[in-house]
Formats: C-alpha cells, structure tokens, sequence
DNA sequence: TAGATTGTTAATCGATTAACAATC
DNA sequence: TAGATTGTTAATCGATTAACAATC
C-alpha cells in the first residue's frame, strides 16, 4: 500500500498496460516478460520493467518475467478499479452528457452520483438515471454525500466559480475539462483535458509535412 | 513560417495562453508582461517568455511588454485557427456523436466532414448535420476529399483496423480516444486522448490522501 | 550450464528554472 | 537615469535509456 511515489507519465502508461495484459489473459497467455510487452507497446524495455516494479507486488521470474493474473491484480488494485468511487459532474452540454451516457466508467473505478447544471430545463431531469441538480446545492451536495472528484464540463467563464465550490464542498481533485487553468490551492490537484491542447500538436505534426 | 522545432509542451500551452489573451482583449488591454502573464496563469515567467518566443515574429518590448492583438494573431496563425481543416470521424457512439456536436471546433480550426461507422442504423443518417457513411469507405473517402485528419472513437477492439484504414486513406496524423496503442510508421503521429490515463493520475492524488 | 530476463546503477536527454547582461 | 522587462546562456531537475551484474 505504503508505495513509492510514482511517475504521472507511469500512471498514465498503466491503463495500457492493463488492457493489453487483459487481452492477452482473453487468449490464455500465463505469463509475459517485460521485453515482450515492450516490443508490442512500441515501449523501451526498460521503461516497461521500471513500470511493472512500480505497481507489481511481486519480482519477476529471470527467463519467465510475470504472470498475467497477478500482474492484472495489482495494476488494478494500484488503479482502484475495485472500489468504485462517487463523483459529480458539472456543466450536462454535449460533452457532460457523453461523459454521462458513457458505460465504461465503472470499469474504471467511478461512478456519476449527480450532474450539475444552471439551465432550469434540465433541473431535476435525469440522464442516463443520473439526476440533474441546480448549481446552487453543488457545494452542500458534495459535502453531505463526501464527493473528492468532480469533473468540469461548463464553459470557460464559469470554470472557475464551478471549481471554487467544488472544493468549498471537500473536492480533492478537479477533472477540467474547460479550456483555462484554474487556480487552486496547493493540495488540490487539478487534471486539465483541452481538446485544443491536444489538437495543436496535431496540426503542427500536419503543418509540417 | 520556418519556425525552429517547439516542444510539444509549448504546444499544449498554446491554446491556455490564447484564452487568456483573448480575454485580455475583451477588457481592452492592449500590451501584457510574461511576468504578468506567468503569475496569472500559474506559470513560470521564463517558461512563457520562451514559449512566446518561440511563435510571436515580434519581439517584446523591454518595460512594456507584448502587444496583445499581435500576439493573438501569431498564436491562431500558428495553431492554423485560420485556415479550418477537414477531418473525418469514424465511431458515432456517445463519444463521437458528442464530438460531431460540439460547436467549437470550428474556433479551433477543425471541421468535420463525415462520420463512419458499421451500425447500418446508422449509415446514411446525419448527425448535427454531418453525414454518416459505411466504414467500408473510408479509405476512398479521405483520398478523395484529402484528409490528412481522422478520430478514432470506435472501442478498442476494432481501433487499430480503423487506424490502418485512415493511413491507407492518406491520414498523416490520428486521434485516439480508444484505450490501446495503435501500431503506426514513423511519420504518422497518433494523439492519445485516454480517460482512463488522465483518470489513473486523479486517483493515485486521491488514494495518497 | 547457457541464456533469457530480471532489477538497478550510471549516462543521456529534454524540459524547466535560475542567473544575468542588454534594452527601452 | 533607474528599473522593469526582455532574450539567452548556464544549472537543475526528472524521465528515459543504456549498461551490467544477479538469477532462475
């Protein structure tokens, strides 16, 4: 439990890792060794092994490498894909509501308890059985149920106000998915997704060619 | 136009810096500091004065700064928000059908010309006004309209066969929203945008607490 | 035993940040 | 002129990769 701290670029290679070895698990390989999994994830080797360390809680076997099952176990344990965790969503525009219409969240370890939102439309409606509350009962919401992340899906001048009382609600940690950077204490760790960040490496990739 | 090689970091700073900008603009400011800039959005001073370096064909102006309207005009001529691309999309579930309606695309210099996808419900329909079509022809449709752009938001089981589809189809760049790694030559550039890797990092702050 | 694979220490690489002279 | 800000060179930091002894 007590790991070592760990990389964010690790973190984010574990869900790749995860879903390979559960491929591989569907075609009943046993065991798998770090050089393999490197040259089929176009990773270096090393990086892999490094990765495997950090998360497994087992060594590999020299000439075998891992098995499959446990190393699934832990990487979901580390994950915390088994005990699901209570989230609010604020801002149900189209991306809101595609984040609350999708069904591969809980395999992920999250669940939406309520989604947010100004408009009187959609108060006290529901999307996908997930009820749809006024802005104004965010903080008192989060407070009563212990909600530790949210996700921002408002526009961008709303952000930060949405962010602010997420956290006067207990919030830990903001998953942002509006195109600005919030300002948050210290402790409070902010997740930034911009469809314009990743686009610009994009079309500077295509502006080259 | 021949910019020297920018980090990719920069890169996804870009669009942060834009906003702020722009915001600027709409109160009427006419010059900004890096250090004004850095210590509003969090970020350090020599960091911004680089990364404006790298696409403002101006330099600043010891004491006063930067002019704004210019360095919004360097920032979207270089992020290409001026000239829209054409790209395709192929997988019309939650997430792409979100995609296909999101208005702000265009903003960003992008636009979607078709869709893709198997469920014969589906094809020949129109999504926010956007066509979809049979994957069958995809290839023939991006070589024939040009596509050098394709989004790939079809599960992870059928990603990579949609990957190579594109490729053949002329597809220099592809974004990824599905969980796996996608085989690629060295001069395509494939974007991750991974829920489960921005996830991992959100939960690991959280179970540390 | 021989050899593939492990875990770890050392070298490299790229990005960030500190230090500082040049300039308006 | 004095001082804020610029652009750039040097130092630091963290992540990646190379090298290698240990092990089954």
């Amino acid at each position: 439990m007590a790991e070592k701290n760990i990389s964010k670029h690790t973190l984010q290679r574990l869900p790749y890792y995860l879903h390979y070895l559960q491929a591989l698990q569907s075609e009943n390989a046993a065991r798998i060794s770090a050089p393999t999994m490197a040259a089929d994830l176009h990773l270096n080797e090393v990086k892999v092994r490094k990765d495997l360390a950090a998360v497994s809680h087992v060594a590999g076997k020299p000439k075998t490498g891992f098995e499959v099952e446990t190393l699934i176990a832990d990487i979901e344990d580390f994950l915390g894909y088994n005990n699901i965790r209570d989230v609010v969503l604020v801002g149900a525009g189209h991306l809101g509501r595609a984040l609350l219409s999708y069904k591969g969240f809980e395999a992920i370890g999250i669940r939406f308890v309520a989604a947010f939102d100004n408009d009187p439309q959609l108060i006290n409606t529901e999307i996908n059985g997930i009820p749809v509350l006024s802005t104004n009962e965010l903080s008192k919401f989060c407070r009563r149920k212990k909600i530790h992340l949210g996700v921002i899906t408002v526009p961008a001048t709303g952000a930060q106000a949405v962010c602010d009382r997420l956290i006067e609600g207990g919030a830990l940690a903001i998953w942002n998915f509006a195109p600005i950077r919030l300002t948050v204490s210290e402790d409070i760790l902010v997740q930034n997704e911009n469809m314009a960040s990743s686009l610009a490496v994009l079309s500077e990739h295509l502006n080259n060619r």
